[in-house]
DNA sequence: TTGATATATATCGGATTACAAGATATAATG
DNA sequence: CATTATATCTTGTAATCCGATATATATCAA
């Protein structure tokens, strides 16, 4: 029972709008990013990253664009759409409301704790 | 894509364990209790509800016991088990882990709009 | 040359999870 | 009598994450 995996669920779409947020930024870095950035406690897996991509991108949230350089493997570069925007700051939102919502339950717990 | 119920994923067994954690309760008044402590943001679904209890007794984390009074419905109490305890300690411990990487990588969003 | 590692994208199937919907049943209230 | 609140339970569906696998290039070491 020690999925601690589940508690992404639901939040990708988020991290992504997030990091893609202050940057334009291909798939692979993406995944690095939010790896860094969490002190490696998010890890990305490519089942899941490129997958939350396309859907994005189909519901018009990112925009992605090939970029073939010479010398390099072919890369899509994705962009934050004013649409992605909005349903971020949408999702931010209900993401504090819900991580309230579960320290005021198991606040309790996490003081005698720490206490 | 607004899905804000995926956010749950995850985190029924944690909350569950935490209202047991202050006092035995049976089903419908764990629900309850979630929903008021967390100011009826988090509202629990009776589909949910009762597989994850089944689960949690399986597992051993908390223990059921059928009440049969007069002049009410019977209904079963549970209570949390040792193993129960450590679980949600391990929980607890994981959701802070996680909410805080979360927070590392919405934080600048959330900051612009409250600025 | 060969092997390993890092970069980079992509797909499929399995497992887990939450929920809607519906069934069942009692007590209290209008 | 009808409705509402209480209380438990099951089934099927949809969503999501991840492991595994495949492809392909560049670099570095043995």
């Amino acid at each position: 029972m020690g999925n601690e995996r589940e508690l992404l669920k639901g939040n990708t779409p988020t991290l992504i709008l997030a990091v893609l947020h202050e940057a334009p930024m291909h798939g692979y870095a993406i995944a690095q990013a939010i790896e860094r950035r969490s002190g490696d406690i998010l890890k990305f897996k490519y089942g899941t990253l490129y997958p939350a991509l396309y859907s994005l991108e189909n519901a018009g949230l990112i925009a992605g664009e090939w970029e073939h350089l010479e010398s390099e493997r072919p890369r899509k570069t994705y962009s934050i759409t004013d649409a992605g925007r909005a349903e971020l700051a949408s999702r931010t939102t209900a993401w504090s409301q819900f991580a309230l919502a579960v320290n005021n339950i198991i606040g309790g717990v996490s003081r005698e704790q720490t206490a």
